[in-house]
DNA sequence: CTGAATTGCTTAGCATGCTAACGAATTCTA
DNA sequence: TAGAATTCGTTAGCATGCTAAGCAATTCAG
């Protein structure tokens, strides 16, 4: 086997994402949907269904006027329906239309053959190592230091499981001139 | 140490990535220099300095037009120059201007800086199998497809379809009517 | 040599990400 | 309780990715 060069990790994480994305984006692509909306409906479907805007784009971090654009396009197809909420006018919560249910699976069904097939000959022990150095990597490049200019920065939620965290770091502008 | 569960490593993927990048982009942005920009001249500068706009879209593995627009916003601030080839008149050939040196070794550095801070504390034996790892993930995933439905899109013109790989298997428009 | 195909690049238009700035509603505070 | 601050969502505008379609130059087939 080959010695890789450590100074390649960068390089290599960005081709095997892109690889991998392109790859599930081109099977799903015929149902209609592309990269933002699947991803936006599977956490829809995660999410209880009752979401506000802001609580959905907390999860998926990302900003809420990017989540806003796909929202509006996922409605205009008729995925999803948002309407005002009723305790909080300030909201809307958004839920996944009935049409969704089908298609859902197949999002669902379609990743996890794919993930099988990109991780079958792979040993469960080397994935394992494989995992805990991504998550020890993205744990040191989210920490907020560093940084000449933002801070702000969304945290997303740890890959064990669906954590319905965030908000807390919200920090919004701060309208000081 | 926790178990980490295998059907989140796509997951896993996408955020480590993400942070990644977005943590180099913020360091780099006080130079003036977006992700698209800096890739763009780095890849230039492992290039040979003299190469046509397709050998280089090629390179960064984007399409011609979205290194056109890349192109055309860094001739605009100054960083390289394109002249027409004289060889072959459809050619533009790119280089980069000489306010680019001083520029490059910042790129280089602060990337490099960066990585080594993220990697720092891992043990070399891991960063190898989690190299090895997705090297073999992203193989897998380049692969031409395991696309349940359809074949290699090669003669079928219906969807127009990502090709990552760029110009390999260019085929264009073949203005079929 | 001439017409067809290919190749290099551009323009046009969409999707998806971002930040900045704002209006409306709610909550906090003095 | 009035004014300030915060929060939710939106619009506006930029950057970067894509495909489709086109022009100009070159190459290939006959």
């Amino acid at each position: 086997m080959t010695k890789l060069d450590p100074e390649q990790i960068g390089l290599l994480l960005n081709d095997t994402w892109r690889a991998w994305r392109a790859k599930l984006d081109s099977r799903l692509k015929p149902l209609g949907l592309s990269q933002g909306k699947w991803r936006t409906l599977v956490h829809l479907s995660k999410g209880g269904d009752q979401i506000s805007q802001s609580e959905l784009a907390a999860r998926m971090a990302i900003e809420e006027p990017t989540l806003a654009g796909l929202l509006r396009r996922l409605e205009i197809d008729g995925w999803i329906k948002r309407r005002g909420a009723s305790h909080d006018r300030r909201c809307k919560t958004v839920r996944l239309a009935r049409k969704s249910n089908v298609i859902l699976d197949e999002i669902l069904g379609t990743a996890r053959e794919l993930r099988h097939e990109l991780i079958a000959t792979i040993p469960k022990r080397d994935l394992q190592t494989c995992m805990q150095v991504l998550t020890r990597i993205r744990e040191r490049a989210e920490e907020a230091n560093g940084d000449s200019s933002n801070g702000r920065r969304i945290a997303s939620p740890p890959v064990g499981r669906t954590r319905p965290v965030a908000r807390s770091i919200r920090l919004r502008r701060t309208r000081s001139a």
